[in-house]
RNA sequence: CGGAGCGUAGCUCAGCCGGGUAGAGCGCCAGCUUUGGGAGCUGGGUGUCGCAGGUUCGAAUCCUGUCGCUCCGACCA
């Protein structure tokens, strides 16, 4: 491709809207531009992009086995009632109506298609296992799009569905994909690891994301050095918080004193009253499915709401208002307790492990402007359930290693899970097994988002002044630079030459045939990021030379008569390099 | 959904406080010069000042509403 020919939009200063690196990149390069909040329109180096990760998901879901479908992206909402995730992912669904004010969802994944699918198809063992994929739009109804292509109500992923007759069966499934996913970021130039994640409204029992380290991603990940421990913080566990909780009982019951104005665990923490945050019970009203429930914490501990989700089974959460804590416990926030004797009804009270055995604890009085110690959980309060409550914070100990946990941001970028049946009971995807019984399939789902994946490449890989593409990702391997395009002049000459037969050994090449000055194109390249640009001008022509000089690397010298075999080498080095990072099959 | 900020030329932004003919740089078009890291000179078109009302002799500027964009939050009692 001729550069005159193309169209490669690349703005000089930074679009305002854009506030990470990533997304100032993918606008300046001239990969895409915005539409409205969270829709782009991918140019045409974009779109190359695009299909090159496009492709490379496409080789290895074959190699593990998986088979390409194609969904439709408009769903009946019938299906989705069936599942139940009408109402439990509610937020995300876009509606339209059509011409008959019948109703339909835009797919923001789609499990519910491809179990009914299976549901139709899938009658017998004898046909599993089968894994389903494709590679289409999604629409997410983002609460806040943002980040350019990280977080958009439009998007481009690739989800693939697995049906297996056993569990032990789909935990095969789960590890083929699972390998297919290391390989595929490997291939993309993209360094992630795996680390162990929530469900959430998915659903399943077993889980992990690939996750790209980097400190504008949108979640964090509590990791062990010895990297042998990485999870998601909605998922991690720790050995506990690193003060011990007290165990050593004060006072033979609770105690009211006065704390007027005292509303926060750092105000009762503070002099005159002094109690330690870890002394104290955190009480937070929450309604579970409407029903309200009090979460009981250390009180330097933070509720995890995740956490709360998984153990409990509950679809929604939300905190009390604080009118709501009024008429449930007779006090607002910063005054309320569980101690038995203070509540004037029963109430569902559910309790982080940390607070197992506590006593000559403080905690609120269930009465504005008054505390109470000497609380003994074990005596005091009635739990109905225990449970992992809290948010794992940096420098507690892993379980496994007893070394002290980190805390990094990290962008996700795939996501695999393990279904069991929630899905193919509701739908009833069921099949014959060997001796004639009807059994619901076991089901795997796997997610990767391709243009998040695009952008986190970006991320990972820019400088000061632009982006580095890894060869296998890029839009172009090699951008030929001839700094005088007179279609007689030598530079120009030589670089038709190189370019006929360049693509015609298949390598991707660029013309760069602007007749601008050398320090434009030269910025111009830097920017886009072509992994190889070789430089042709009239200075080292006249000592029978030409210049290679890879993105982000230094400039090397190379005779005329050696220039396309030179360019091959690299590329063929460049390629080695980034497969020797791609783990085995 | 709550909070904050911003909407002026294709892009980055000034002008708004204190109302009085719409501005700069970059880009774009033409010409000359220049040619190894975003050149110089000359000339040129650049616009519903987001939209709708209101106040005023007069509104980009003041007021009200609305739409859009960006960021923060949407558990921490």
């Amino acid at each position: 491709m001729r550069w005159t020919q193309t169209f490669i939009p690349t703005l000089k200063e930074t679009p305002a809207e854009a506030e990470i690196a990533s997304h100032q990149l993918l606008l300046r390069a001239g990969l895409v531009r915005k539409v409205s909040g969270g829709l782009y329109t991918f140019l045409p180096l974009g779109v190359r992009v695009l299909r090159k990760i496009e492709r490379i998901v496409r080789e290895e879901m074959d190699r593990a086995g998986a088979l390409e479908v194609s969904m439709p992206c408009l769903q009946p909402p019938e299906l989705w009632q069936q599942s139940g995730r009408y109402t439990t992912a509610a937020e995300v669904l876009y509606h339209v109506f059509d011409r008959a004010k019948k109703e339909w969802v835009l797919s923001p994944t789609a499990e519910e298609v491809i179990t009914h699918l299976a549901a139709g198809e899938l009658g017998s063992y004898r046909q599993l296992p089968k894994n389903f994929y494709q590679i289409g739009i999604k629409f997410r109804d983002e609460i806040r799009p943002r980040f350019g292509l990280m977080r958009a109500r439009e998007f481009l992923m690739k989800d693939a569905y697995s049906f297996d007759v056993s569990d032990a069966a789909a935990q095969v499934s789960y590890e083929k994909m699972y390998r297919a996913y290391a390989r595929i970021f490997a291939r993309c130039g993209l360094r992630t690891f795996p680390v162990e994640a929530d469900t959430g409204v998915i659903g399943g029992s077993l889980s992990h994301e690939f996750m790209v380290p980097a400190e504008t991603g949108e979640n964090e990940v509590v990791y062990c050095e010895t990297g042998t421990y990485a999870a998601n913080i909605e998922k991690a566990t720790s050995r506990g918080p690193r003060l011990p909780t007290p165990q050593q009982s004060t006072g033979p019951a609770p105690e009211k004193f006065s704390t007027p104005g005292v509303v926060t665990i750092e105000a009762l923490a503070a002099a005159p009253y002094s109690v330690p945050a870890h002394h104290q019970i955190k009480t937070l009203v929450y309604l579970l499915d409407s029903q309200p429930t009090l979460v009981l914490l250390r009180g330097d501990d933070q509720l995890n709401e995740a956490k709360l989700l998984a153990r409990t089974g509950a679809a929604r959460a939300r905190p009390a208002t604080p009118e709501e804590c009024k008429a449930t416990l007779g006090a607002h926030p910063g005054s309320l307790g569980a101690v038995r004797a203070t509540l004037r009804r029963p109430v569902r009270v559910l309790a982080d492990l940390a607070l197992r055995g506590a006593a000559g604890m403080a905690t609120g009085a269930n009465e504005d402007g008054f505390h109470l110690r000497h609380v003994d959980l074990a005596r005091d309060v009635v739990v109905d359930q225990w449970a992992d409550l809290r948010t794992v914070q940096a420098g507690e100990l892993d379980v496994a290693t007893g070394q002290p946990l980190k805390i990094r941001r990290a962008i996700e970028v795939g996501h695999v899970f393990k279904l069991g049946t929630k899905y193919s009971e509701k739908l009833n995807a069921c099949f014959l097994d060997e001796t004639g019984q009807r059994q619901p399939a076991v089901m795997g789902c796997y997610g990767i988002g391709i243009t998040r994946t695009l952008q986190a490449i970006i991320e990972q890989q820019h400088d000061r002044d632009g982006i580095l593409w890894p060869l296998t990702t890029a839009p172009y391997a090699v951008c030929l630079t001839p700094l005088n395009v007179a279609p007689d002049s030598a530079p120009m000459r030589l670089a038709e030459q190189l370019y006929a037969e360049l693509t015609a050994r298949g390598v991707e090449v660029l013309l760069d045939d602007r007749d601008e000055r050398p320090g434009v194109k030269f910025k111009d390249a830097d920017l886009v990021g072509f992994p190889l640009r070789v430089n042709l001008g009239e200075k080292a022509l006249a000592r029978g030379e030409i210049e290679l000089k890879p993105r982000g690397g230094t400039l090397t010298p190379v005779k005329i008569e050696a220039a396309r075999e030179a360019i091959l080498e690299w590329l063929r080095a460049e390629s080695a390099r980034l497969e020797a990072t791609v783990p085995p099959a």
